[in-house]
DNA sequence: CCATTCCGTAACCACATCAGTTTCACGATA
DNA sequence: TATCGTGAAACTGATGTGGTTACGGAATGG
């Protein structure tokens, strides 16, 4: 299936948000980055604040700021905010009691997909918001 | 997002494939085991027959068996023939050019979404079809 | 004090995907 | 040759996503 861009969307704007520093930046201007609409990153932000990475403020002057050191923002934190429910999912078809493979798959497959999304999740833990923009300064 | 239940279908059918043996079975008594429309199983089994893992026969006495041992069918090769786009997706918003972080945004998290889909495949891979159908058995 | 700026949310739309269903043509075989 | 099963197309309802408009509330600069 065609996977969400949100998480990518959400990592776009971190960066973005690390990139400018201390000042922040309105969800206007960060739109603006990503070619998107306002309202779609104060969405994906309120997930981030929500998950403490972010913190934003209203009225004049507000805007948004990372809530802590970009290098102790994770990717794996950042998709965990966004995508709460991991990569893959279980059938929720009724389990056939007449059938031994469909009453046992289920378990089997949870802790297989278990295994999986950790791994996916250690490897994100591996690069930071902090390393996305020294990358992306060293390439300017 | 809600991941699509096609993998976790996928593998829920092999296994039983691999439980009946030999003989295989119909896309109506594999439906009937995850408790899903025959259409639906036939759909999978389609794309798992083009990655070479299953063979379908018409006709009379027709039916689907494994095209290989079930020790060779790893997890790893059934979510690739069912979601070959990977579990990342980049944005597709066009890049601002006047934004340094956009211009180079979609190059960094490329690799990293290619080192993620990796590790998250090469724990599929630890697992075979014959594992869980192992597994099944032990818990009988 | 008050107008401006910006967040937070809700509501709505268009679009895509998914699971399920019906239907039918084709092929194989008993 | 009559039957059975796959393969494929078309349609439905449900759901998620990205985009948009709109509005209330909070903060602030003048």
């Amino acid at each position: 299936m065609a996977a969400s861009t949100r998480f990518a969307v959400a990592v776009h704007v971190l960066v973005a948000l690390a990139y400018l520093g201390e000042q922040g930046a309105t969800s206007e201007e960060l739109a603006r980055s990503v070619n998107t609409n306002a309202v779609v990153v104060r969405r994906l932000l309120g997930a981030l604040a929500k998950a403490g990475l972010v913190s934003g403020r209203g009225g004049r002057s507000g805007g948004y700021t990372l809530a802590r050191a970009p290098g102790r923002i994770t990717l794996e934190l950042v998709f965990k905010a966004i995508e709460p429910e991991g990569v893959l999912a279980l059938h929720e078809n009724p389990t056939n009691r007449a059938c031994e493979v469909s009453c046992q798959i289920k378990g089997l497959l949870g802790t297989v997909f278990d295994g999986a999304q950790r791994a996916f999740e250690q490897r994100l833990r591996r690069t930071s918001i902090a390393d996305l923009v020294g990358q992306t300064r060293a390439r300017t």
